[in-house]
DNA sequence: GTATCCCGCCACTTC
DNA sequence: GAAGTGGCGGGATAC
C-alpha cells in the first residue's frame, strides 16, 4: 500500500484523515467516502457500503495507498504538519485534493503541496465551498499541524494559525474553545496556546464521564426521549415550553441539573486551570462548557448515540431561558455543530442518522475511546501527587514558596483586603508560569516528574497559582476584615501558615493552594496539613463525582497524564431522576439512544472522583474572579476571595435572605466570581465575614442536628428522590450554586492541594478566596466506591453518618475554620474510615440539607458543609437527596460560596430564567441563600417539573 | 423546505 | 483606546 515513509507520514494524519473522512461522511450523511488518494473520490463513493470506520480506513487506506496521495505525503516531511495537512485536506476534501492534484499534483513534490495548499486552500478559500470551508475541515486542517502527543510544549499562535490556515481568527476561537474543553489545548497568554495533544484527553474523557453520570446526563435524556417519545409534536421547539409542563421539558428537567451547569461561564478548562485564574477574560465561554457537556453526553449514553435534538435540549435545558425561546434553541443548535465539527475532526464522534417516528434525526455517535482511565480518586492526584509532591516538589515547593511569601505576611495578620496590584502582578505572573509550566509539562515537565508528577505539574503550577491568589485574597479580606471575627480565622491562618511550614510543602504540593494553609491551621483539620497528602490525599482526593451533585467539583486523580481534575458540578439534576424515566421510552426515539444504560463507565470504585471541593471551589472561584468584573456585580462582589469572600457570600446571601437585594445574579458566572462578592462593600465585609461566622456556626450545629436530613440531601439522592432541585436552589439560594460553575472541569492538578484543602478544611475556607469556596465537597463523592453511584441522583451511598459527634465537631472546625469546606472534611473522614458513611452524624451534611436554612442564614439545606466563615459550604449534591437520602447516603457537597454572588439575583427572578434549569443552581443557591426552604420543594419540583417550576 | 453552519457584527475583556 | 475573545444570530449553502 503505502510505502514506509508514505506511512510514516501519513501515520499521523491517519487518524485524523480517517476523521476527516468521518467528518465528511458525517457530514454528507454517514456516508463513508473516500479514499484519500483516489483523486476525486469523494465521499460515498468507495465506501459506501464501509460503515465501520474500520472499514472506511481500510476502505481508505487502499485508496489511499494510492500513489499519488503517497507522493504527495512521503515528498513531504512526513511529521511536518504542512504534509499532515495536506493529506488531511486532500482526504478531507475531494475538491481540494483535485484542486490540488490539477495544480500540484503535478509537481507533486509535497513540499509544493505543502506550500501550495495552504496558500491555495487560503487562497481558494473565498473559493471554496461551504463545505470546504467548514469547521471540521477546519479543524481538520489545524490538527494536522500538531502531533497528538506533543513531547514538549507546542505553542499556538493564533495569529499564525488563522494566517497559515487562512482563515479568520474566530474560526480559530471556535476550534480552540473546543479543544480547550478537552484539554488538547490550554491558554497560555492572550494570543497563545499551548498544544497538549491527546496527551490528557483520556484522562479528560474519564473526568467529563463522571462528571456526566454525576450529572445524570443519562437520565436526563431518556427522560427527554421518553417526553419526545410522548410528544413528539411538542418537540417542536417552540413546544417545547409548552411541553414544559406538560413534560417538563426534558430540557427543563435536566436542565436542572444542568443549569447549574449553565455556569458555563465557568467552563473554564480543565488543563488551564489558570483559567480561572486570570487571564480569561470571559469565564463563560459557553462553547467550552457545551463542548464538556456534549461529550458527557456520549460518554454517559450507552448507545453512545446521542442525537442532535437529545443534546440540544439538555444543553439548552441549562438556559432556561432557551428553553423557551426557538431562537435561543437554534442558537444552541448551531453552537452544538460547531462543537460537533470539531468532535468529528478529532474522532470523537461521528455524524449518523437516527430513525424516529418523527421521522430522521441527525445524531452523533461516539467514537472516541471506548474505555477510559478510571479516575481513581484514590490516585487521585493528592495521594499520587504528593508523593510526587516530594518529587515535584520542585514545583509545589516553588508553588509553596510563592504562597508563603504572599501569605506569610499576613498569617496572623490578616492580609490585605485588596489584593495589591503587585500581588495580583504576581499571582497573574505564577499563572503564566504555571501554564507554561504546564503546557510544558504535559509532555516533558510529566515526564520528569513521573506521571503524577506530571500532572501534578500542571496542577502544581496551577496549585500555586490559586494559591496565590488564595491568599492574596485572603491576605486582603484579612487585611480588611481582620476584623474581629477573623480572630479565629486570623488564628487559624497563623496557625494554617505555620501548619504549612510544617506540612507545607507537601500540602502545599498536594493542597490547593489556597486552602490548605487555612487547612492546615485548622487545628482540628491538623492533621490534615502535613499529611494528608496520603491519608487526607486519599479520602480527600476523591469526591465523588458522580455523587456529587452539579456543584460538586470533582477532583479526578488523573491518571496518567492529567493530573485529576477537579469538576465542578452543576447541581444535579434531580429530574432524571425525578422522572422516572422509563428507559425504555429513549429507545423508541432513538435507536441508539436506547441503551440505557450503562453507565459507561461509571467510575468504578476504582475510579473516583476526586473532588476538591476547594479546588473547584477556587477554580470556579478564580474564574468567576476573573470573570468580568461586570459580573462581579452580581454578588456584591467582593473579589476577595477567600474567607471572607465567603462570608461576603454569606453575607450576601443572608441579605438576600433577609430581603437583601435579590441580588440580580447578574450570571452564572457572576457566582463565580465570589470574590468580588468577597470584596463586598467593605466593612460590610467584616460584618459579613463575622455574620458569616456565626451564621455558619449555626449551621453547622443545625447541620449537625438535623444532620441527618442534611446528609440525606447530601447524599446523592438517587435521582429521582432527590433531584436537586436546581431550581428550588435558584430560587433562592441558587445564586449559591450559580457560582459554582457547574460542569466545568479543571485538572486537578490545578486545583492541587485539593486534598489538602479538603484536609485543611477550615482553615482555608477563610483563606481561602472564593474559589475554594466554590467546592464542597461531596462526602458521597469523595467516596471513591460510589463515584458513580455518587452521582447526583443516585448516589446511594451511605453518608457517614458517623460524622455525628465526632466529626461534627471537626466540622465545625473545619466550618469554621477557613479550611477546607466541612464537606470535604466529611469526606475525608468517611475516606478514612473515622465516620461512618452512614447517616448519623451526617448531620453535617445533614445540615447543610436542611435545608432550610438550618445553618442560619446562609445554611443551605442541602449542603452538607458550609464553611463557617470561609465560606465553603458544602452542598448536597443533590438538594433533593438531602431528604431522602437516608443517612448512609454520601454527601454530595457543593461549595456555595460562589452562589453567594448569584444569590441575590438567583433569589429573584432572574435566576429562574437564568435557571430554569432548576437543578444545578438552585442547590447552590439553596444553600446559599439557604434558604433552605427553597431546597427540599425544589428539589422535588425539579422532579416534577422543569426547574422554573421551582417556586421562586 | 429543512438542515447545516459560515460569517461577521458586536459586546465584553484585557492590555 | 486598541486588541483579543467569544456570544450570537442572520442568512447562505447543502440536501
Amino acid at each position: 500500500m503505502l510505502s514506509p515513509r508514505t506511512y510514516n507520514a501519513v501515520k499521523i494524519s491517519w487518524t485524523e484523515a480517517s476523521l476527516m473522512y468521518e467528518t465528511f461522511h458525517t457530514t454528507s450523511k454517514g456516508d463513508v467516502f473516500i479514499a484519500i488518494q483516489s483523486p476525486v473520490k469523494t465521499s460515498r463513493t468507495v465506501l459506501g457500503q464501509c460503515t465501520a470506520f474500520g472499514d472506511k480506513l481500510a476502505n481508505k487506506m487502499g485508496p489511499l495507498t494510492t500513489p499519488t496521495k503517497r507522493r504527495d505525503v512521503r515528498s513531504v516531511d512526513p511529521w511536518t504538519p504542512t504534509s499532515n495537512l495536506k493529506m488531511l485536506i486532500s482526504a478531507a476534501s475531494p475538491d481540494i485534493r483535485n484542486r490540488e492534484k490539477e495544480l500540484c499534483l503535478d509537481h507533486e513534490g509535497v513540499e509544493s503541496l505543502d506550500a501550495s495548499q495552504e496558500s491555495k486552500l487560503g487562497e481558494d478559500a473565498e473559493k471554496l465551498s461551504r463545505k470546504e470551508k467548514s469547521l471540521g475541515l477546519l479543524c481538520h486542517r489545524f490538527l494536522a499541524r500538531y502531533p497528538d502527543y506533543p513531547g514538549p510544549a507546542h505553542d499556538i499562535c493564533l495569529d499564525d494559525v488563522a494566517t497559515q490556515l487562512n482563515v479568520e481568527r474566530r474560526r480559530i476561537y471556535d476550534i480552540m474553545n473546543v479543544l480547550e474543553s478537552l484539554h488538547m489545548v490550554s491558554r497560555l497568554v492572550k494570543n497563545r496556546y499551548t498544544w497538549h495533544g491527546r496527551s490528557k484527553l483520556a484522562q479528560t474523557l474519564a473526568v467529563l464521564r463522571r462528571v456526566g453520570e454525576g450529572q445524570r446526563y443519562r437520565q436526563q435524556m431518556q427522560h427527554i426521549r421518553q417526553r419526545c417519545a410522548e410528544k413528539e409534536f411538542d418537540f417542536d421547539d417552540g413546544e417545547e415550553k409548552e411541553n414544559d409542563e406538560t413534560l417538563p421539558l426534558p430540557p427543563a428537567d435536566l436542565e436542572g441539573p444542568e443549569l447549574g451547569q449553565k455556569e458555563m461561564s465557568f467552563v473554564e478548562l480543565p488543563g488551564v486551570e489558570f483559567n480561572a485564574v486570570s487571564v480569561n477574560s470571559r469565564k463563560d465561554k459557553s462553547l467550552r462548557v457545551m463542548s464538556q457537556k456534549f461529550v458527557m453526553l456520549f460518554l454517559v449514553s450507552d448507545p453512545n448515540v446521542v442525537s442532535l435534538e437529545v443534546a440540544a435540549k439538555i444543553l439548552i435545558g441549562e438556559d432556561p431561558a432557551a428553553d423557551q425561546d426557538k431562537n435561543k434553541f437554534k442558537t444552541k443548535v448551531r453552537r452544538l455543530y460547531d462543537i460537533a465539527n470539531v468532535l468529528q475532526s478529532l474522532k470523537l464522534i461521528e455524524k449518523v442518522h437516527v430513525t424516529e417516528e418523527r421521522g430522521r434525526k441527525t445524531a452523533f455517535k461516539w467514537t472516541g475511546p471506548a474505555e477510559l482511565p478510571t479516575i481513581e480518586e484514590p490516585q487521585s492526584c493528592p495521594a499520587a501527587s504528593r508523593p510526587p509532591a516530594a518529587s515535584r516538589v520542585s514545583e509545589p515547593v516553588t508553588k509553596e514558596t510563592c504562597s508563603k511569601n504572599l501569605f506569610s505576611s499576613p498569617p496572623g495578620g490578616k492580609r490585605g483586603f485588596t489584593r495589591h496590584p503587585s500581588l495580583i502582578k504576581m499571582a497573574k505572573s505564577i499563572q503564566e508560569d504555571r501554564r507554561k509550566i504546564n503546557s510544558a509539562p504535559t509532555s516533558p515537565a510529566k515526564s520528569a516528574l513521573g506521571d503524577s508528577s506530571n500532572q501534578d505539574f500542571p496542577s502544581k503550577m496551577a496549585q500555586l497559582a490559586a494559591i496565590c491568589k488564595m491568599q492574596l485574597d485572603q491576605q486582603s479580606s484579612r487585611a480588611k476584615g481582620s476584623r474581629p471575627g477573623s480572630s479565629e480565622p486570623a488564628a487559624h491562618k497563623p496557625e494554617t501558615h505555620q501548619g504549612k511550614a510544617r506540612g507545607q510543602r507537601e500540602e502545599v504540593a498536594v493542597h490547593t493552594p489556597t486552602q490548605e494553609p487555612a487547612a492546615c491551621t485548622t487545628p482540628h483539620l491538623t492533621p490534615r496539613p502535613p499529611q494528608p497528602a496520603p491519608a487526607s490525599s486519599s479520602s480527600m482526593s476523591y469526591l465523588q463525582a458522580g455523587g456529587c451533585s452539579p456543584l460538586i467539583p470533582v477532583l479526578l486523580p488523573q491518571q496518567r497524564s492529567g493530573g485529576p481534575y477537579a469538576v465542578f458540578l452543576h447541581a444535579l439534576r434531580p429530574n432524571p431522576l425525578s422522572r422516572p424515566k422509563p428507559t425504555s421510552l429513549a429507545v423508541r426515539s432513538m435507536t441508539f439512544e436506547e441503551k440505557t444504560g450503562l453507565s459507561p463507565g461509571p467510575p468504578g470504585p476504582g475510579a473516583r472522583l476526586d473532588l476538591s471541593p476547594s479546588a473547584t471551589k477556587r477554580l470556579s472561584s478564580d474564574t468567576a474572579a476573573e470573570g468580568s468584573p461586570s459580573k462581579a456585580k452580581r454578588v456584591g462582589g467582593h473579589q476577595d476571595t477567600s474567607p471572607r469572600q465567603g462570608e461576603a457570600l454569606h453575607a450576601a446571601r443572608l441579605k438576600a435572605r433577609r430581603g437583601g437585594p435579590p441580588s440580580s445574579r447578574p450570571s452564572s458566572r457572576a457566582l463565580h466570581l465570589d470574590p468580588e462578592f468577597v470584596n463586598t462593600p467593605g466593612g460590610a465585609a467584616a460584618v459579613a465575614h463575622q455574620f458569616l461566622e456565626e451564621s455558619v456556626e449555626t449551621f453547622l450545629e443545625t447541620e449537625e442536628r438535623g444532620g441527618s436530613d442534611s446528609e440525606a440531601g447530601l447524599t446523592p439522592v438517587p435521582a429521582r428522590a432527590v433531584p436537586l432541585t436546581p431550581g428550588h436552589l435558584h430560587s433562592g439560594h441558587l445564586s449559591t450554586e450559580t457560582l459554582v460553575p457547574a460542569g466545568y472541569l479543571i485538572p486537578m492538578h490545578s486545583l492541587v492541594g485539593y486534598k489538602d484543602m479538603q484536609v485543611q478544611g477550615g482553615e482555608n475556607k477563610r483563606s481561602t478566596t472564593p474559589t475554594y469556596n466554590i467546592y464542597h465537597t461531596p462526602t458521597a463523592g469523595s467516596r471513591p466506591p460510589h463515584a458513580l453511584e455518587i452521582t447526583p441522583t443516585g448516589l446511594p451511598r451511605p453518608r457517614p453518618a458517623g460524622l455525628s459527634p465526632q466529626t461534627a465537631p471537626a466540622y465545625r472546625a473545619h466550618m469554621q475554620s477557613p479550611g477546607p469546606s466541612p464537606a470535604i472534611f466529611n469526606f475525608t473522614l468517611q475516606n478514612l474510615g473515622l465516620i461512618p458513611a452512614g447517616p448519623g452524624p451526617a448531620g453535617a451534611q445533614q445540615q447543610h440539607q436542611t435545608p432550610e436554612r438550618g445553618p442560619g442564614p446562609g445554611a443551605s439545606p442541602l449542603l452538607g458543609v458550609h464553611q463557617r466563615g470561609g465560606v465553603l459550604f458544602v452542598k448536597p449534591l443533590s438538594s433533593t437527596p438531602l431528604q431522602q437520602a437516608g443517612p448512609g447516603q454520601p454527601l454530595a457537597f457543593i461549595s456555595v460560596q460562589q452562589p453567594m454572588m448569584t444569590t441575590p439575583k438567583g433569589a429573584g427572578q432572574p435566576q429562574h430564567s437564568f435557571f430554569h434549569t432548576p437543578g444545578p443552581l438552585s442547590p447552590l443557591a439553596a444553600m446559599a441563600t439557604h434558604g433552605g426552604h427553597a431546597p427540599a420543594s425544589a428539589t422535588q419540583r425539579k422532579l416534577d417539573v422543569s426547574t422554573q417550576d421551582s417556586p421562586p
